[in-house]
DNA sequence: ATCCGGACCA
DNA sequence: TGGTCCGGAT
């Protein structure tokens, strides 16, 4: 029986947080060069490694088509070119669908798109088939800079792990959790996200986590 | 060979 | 609730 910790443990999920800065640092995230390519990244990056998506971003780079009215123009070199990223053809759909709807609302204009207000956004963009809340909240916060914070299966597993949650929370009672429970401040929700991807792909791996080498080891609830 | 990861669909 | 989409790391 996990219970879900709430009010009494306010400071944990600040605890946990500090603890992977200090043991990591900042992360320098997300590392694209302009919101367009945090978009596409975010996108690729659904179930695939980092290394993997970096790859075919640079392919698309290389083709020179990072950017909006191109690669809409070229959207049938698109499974092609992010092959590496893994589910290709649903991403190239997702893609393409993110870029007419980029294009028809806001002229492939950042300006235009980021005016709008976060919910709005959100709404818009969970309304593109393929993106979900953990792709739109990304683009939020890392592409528009909104203080949303990111839900992923790191996220869960190693929160669950630590009794600070129950894995299975819908997202967004999950996510509400975490953001009333830390301050209020962008840049932790950037910088978190990111060290507990860190933290799952190194040492809160799905089978054999490495508890013994985790920064958040001693952090353990008592077994 | 098996594992890993978001979103959608039936 | 379980199947499907995928390549790359291990």
């Amino acid at each position: 029986m996990r219970r879900p910790i709430t009010i009494s443990s306010k400071p944990t999920f600040l605890r946990l947080y500090k603890a992977l800065y200090k043991a990591f640092g900042p992360q320098q995230w997300w590392p694209g060069e302009t919101p367009f390519e945090i978009v596409v990244g975010a996108i690729l990056t659904q179930n695939t490694n980092w290394r993997n998506v970096n790859n075919a971003i640079q392919k698309i780079k290389q083709a020179g088509l990072m950017d909006p009215m191109k690669l809409h123009a070229h959207y049938r070199r698109i499974p092609a070119l992010i092959r590496t990223a893994g589910f290709y053809r649903s991403k190239a759909k997702c893609l393409r669908a993110f870029l007419k709807y980029y294009i028809e609302k806001y002229g492939a204009r950042t300006e235009a798109f980021a005016k709008k207000g976060t919910r709005a956004i959100r709404k818009e963009l969970l309304s593109i088939r393929g993106i979900g809340p953990e792709t739109a909240d990304s683009i939020l916060l890392y592409a528009l800079r909104r203080r949303v914070f990111v839900i992923d299966a790191y996220t869960r597993r190693i929160l669950s792990r630590h009794d600070i949650i129950e894995h299975d929370l819908p997202y967004d009672v999950l996510q509400q959790t975490i953001q009333k429970n830390l301050p209020a401040s962008r840049k932790i929700y950037n910088e978190y996200h990111a060290l507990l991807v860190r933290t799952g792909k190194e040492f809160c791996k799905k089978n054999e986590p490495l508890c013994n080498a985790c920064p958040l080891g001693t952090m353990l609830p008592r077994a």
